[in-house]
DNA sequence: CTGAAAGCGCTTACAG
DNA sequence: CTGAAAGCGCTTACAG
């Protein structure tokens, strides 16, 4: 089957390649006539012409598609819940989402090359040079980062505040000694690294004695195996979880331990997911409002794709804790 | 920035375009002095050069995107998995993989043209008019897809198979009265459907009574009133769940109705999601060899892009259960 | 208000 | 063994 061009177009409806353009890409300062347009617009429609995006691409150097970068490790419910609302908002703006994880050996720079997005939504930081070649490429990096990111043109998800949120929860219900259980996996310490800044931060801030800290696997016997160095010595009577998986190990592992939580023990996740509510007790975690997180980036990359748009203000109030049963 | 092109190249290194071509894209059929090559290639990398992929693809109506285009549902750790295990296989054979989940707004086949990908990877089943305009645009199709799929194109996983599973598991420990647990989300409906005609097929096979449906709601009352419902009249002893989220629920229903499980009511899941070992009792579920599956998608994508690769042969094992306490 | 023409960067017959 | 040239389909000054 031939492609349908927009020289088809054209030659159907009696008009120069030109004003197809002109028409269908709704130019503006351009006057059509009504009738011309119609005529334009009808052929398209029943010859079912779709602009050919490489040709566009190669002559513009732009696309309508937004490249979205993920960190290397796994999604989880959250970023899946994020990337949904985020691609539906930008659907809505002719905008396509294009999700890579960067689990490839490909470089980032061949992969926008590649696609030569309009944008390149970042949910994990950059490397500079990467920031930089996309900088001189003029593609605008819209993204999510880690707290300290000094690049302004980034949407700070503060970590950092979630580590403090449970020590700050842990803390009101009288817990003095703490730990901090990091997950097993390397690939997740940059984001651990700054949840467990915010815990020691915030013991320090209230004269807490400093966090103890352990990677836990998601194993019943690693977990027993953490919990139970944490009893000895002066006993920890708080456990502050990197994420609601680990805190789930955490249960686990006191559980098979003969431990009570919260009596013996409490301890808090981050994330709610589904399974939080679910076990026994009942877990408490830090809510992200990921809705909100979502349409500050597709403001962001809106603003990023038209300077008339306003870039959206700073929201901090992401977090709350959902207190439950177990602590 | 201006961008570097084979025409710089072919500056740099003293030959024409042509033969820049000819020695970055390792053209077979042609010989090029190694002196020659070795000039080219020398000059491309000092200059930093990335071929354009727009160009590329207007010229060749090809790029080395394979498009991957999930269900509107959420992806759920499985599927992360997969994406993840089939992204880092591809890009091993210069293929980057992009995911789009079909939750925008936008058409599947704006979406395709947009970026002119060598095959579509679709983990869901597509609309007739889509894989027909595919196949005319000569956009080689590969999937996964639900068992009564008719097109042999497509790597079935057979849903249907994990159904089974559950009841043979169950059945085999003496359980007579069964419960399927269906999911709330009626996004979920197709593939939950097909688990439970497994569920259904095999508790007629081994003349079981009709299993008891309920949906069950992320939530432990609703899960309790799914679990008294099934308590009435001649007991429920065992739950086959659509997946593992489910199950928790289910236990979580049980264990608010003061059930012990497994000895009043066993529960099996899918999945083997980190929590499903982590609950209190451990989840009995039914694991999916992921990376199988995503084996069998990579050597499907690789055989519709090169016909002198051998199509993968059918696999059915793909699954089995991990027996916990649950059950 | 509309059209003829150039050019984005690549690949590939075709000709030496 | 290598080069000059055409053309993929689009957009956009530029000229009427």
């Amino acid at each position: 089957m031939p492609r349908v061009t927009s020289a088809d177009v054209a030659r159907e409806s009696g008009v120069s390649r030109t004003t197809v353009s002109y028409v269908l890409n709704a130019k503006s300062g351009v006057v059509i006539t009504e009738a011309t347009r119609q005529r334009v617009l009808d052929a398209a429609a029943r010859m079912g012409y779709t602009p050919s995006a490489a040709a566009r691409a190669l002559r513009s150097g732009r696309s309508d598609l937004v490249l979205c970068v993920l960190p290397d490790w796994t999604f989880g419910p959250v970023i899946d819940r994020l990337i949904d609302h985020v691609t539906t908002a930008l659907a809505e703006h002719g905008l396509s989402v294009l999700v890579h994880s960067g689990r490839g050996t490909q470089s980032l720079q061949e992969l926008w090359r590649a696609v030569t997005p309009c944008v390149v939504l970042g949910l994990a930081p950059f490397a500079d040079a990467d920031r930089e070649a996309l900088r001189r490429a003029g593609i605008p990096v819209v993204g999510a980062a880690l707290d300290e990111d000094p690049h302004p043109d980034v949407f700070a998800v503060p970590q950092i505040s979630i580590g403090r949120l449970q020590v700050e929860h842990l803390a009101d219900r009288g817990h003095r000694v703490l730990a901090y259980a990091a997950p097993a996996d390397p690939r997740l310490s940059a984001f651990a690294d700054r949840r467990l800044a915010g815990v020691r931060l915030e013991c320090e801030r209230r004269g807490l004695p400093e966090p103890r800290v352990a990677a836990v696997d998601l194993a019943v016997e690693d977990a027993a195996r953490a919990v139970r160095q944490w009893r000895t010595g002066e006993p920890v009577t708080a456990v502050a979880a990197y994420n609601d998986e680990v805190a789930l190990a955490v249960l686990a592992g006191a559980r098979a331990m003969g431990l009570r939580v919260p009596d013996d023990v409490a301890v808090i996740g981050v994330d709610d997911i589904p399974a939080a509510r679910l076990a026994a007790p009942a877990l408490t975690t830090v809510w992200q409002a990921i809705d909100a997180q979502a349409d500050h980036l597709v403001a962001s990359v809106r603003a990023a794709l038209d300077a008339t748009l306003p870039l959206p203000a700073r929201t901090d109030d992401v977090f709350h804790v959902v207190a439950r049963e177990s602590t």
